[in-house]
DNA sequence: TTTTCAAGCTTGTCATCGCC
DNA sequence: GGCGATGACAAGCTTGAAAA
């Protein structure tokens, strides 16, 4: 199981702090929650309704009907719950603030880990090709060139397709107004360490 | 223009695990 | 043991693109 990241009572507290800024809705919370870790944590919706129906169960947040979808709005309770509880929501953000530059830590380990076992696999790859060639008379150095070139227009179309899609996602999320500096930041971390992995498996 | 259908959104239940 | 947090999964609805 995931190490939690919130203690007991915290998601409750932050749920709160969320309805704080105007009635939202469940998935609203969700992806509001997923937005303040930069991505790196999104709770499941089984966390979030439990919480919520919780809430107006103790008259902390009131829940409006609108057709279809379900609102949650901060009752009087629950404004007075925050106020009380102000020094823990501080100490909950910079908690928050701490999980998220872990996270983004672990993340770049992934990346420095994945790359590692990639150059691994390259090379091991590059060996059994060594090994496998049977020499067939002398290889022309045109052909070797060609192959070359090959190889290098393959890897840059897919640098190109990644680059294409990195682009798409990052114009759907800014119109979706999902791509806050924390977003933008973790992005910049994760794509630094792919750069100099990439740059050590070329060298 | 209408219909169809896949994908996504929203809400809910359930089982499991860890902490108090 | 109870409570809180989590992920998996299901179901119903909406939306948008593609086909007729």
């Amino acid at each position: 199981m995931m190490a939690q990241v919130f203690a007991h009572g915290q998601l409750r507290l932050y749920l709160l702090s969320l309805l704080e800024g105007g009635p939202r809705h469940g998935y609203e919370l969700i992806t509001a929650l997923q937005d303040r870790f930069g991505g790196t944590y999104r709770p499941s919706a089984g966390t979030i309704y439990p919480r919520l129906a919780r809430l107006e169960e103790e008259g902390l947040v009131r829940r409006t009907e609108e057709g279809r979808k379900t609102t949650y709005a901060l009752t009087d309770a629950g404004r007075a719950e925050l106020a009380a509880r102000s020094d823990d929501l501080a100490f909950l953000e910079e908690g928050i603030a701490e999980t998220v530059r872990d996270r983004a830590e672990h993340l770049r380990a992934d990346v420095r880990g994945s790359m590692s076992g990639l150059r691994a696999d390259l090379a091991a790859a590059a060996q059994q090709a060594r090994a496998a060639a049977v020499p067939r008379g002398p290889t022309p150095a045109d052909e070797m060139r060609q192959a070359a070139h090959a190889r290098r227009m393959e890897a840059e179309a897919m640098v190109q397709r990644f680059r294409d899609e990195v682009r798409a996602d990052l114009r759907r999320a800014d119109a979706a107004g999902q791509l806050s500096q924390l977003t933008v930041d973790t992005v910049r971390t994760v794509l630094d360490t792919a750069l100099t992995a990439v740059r050590g498996t070329l060298r």
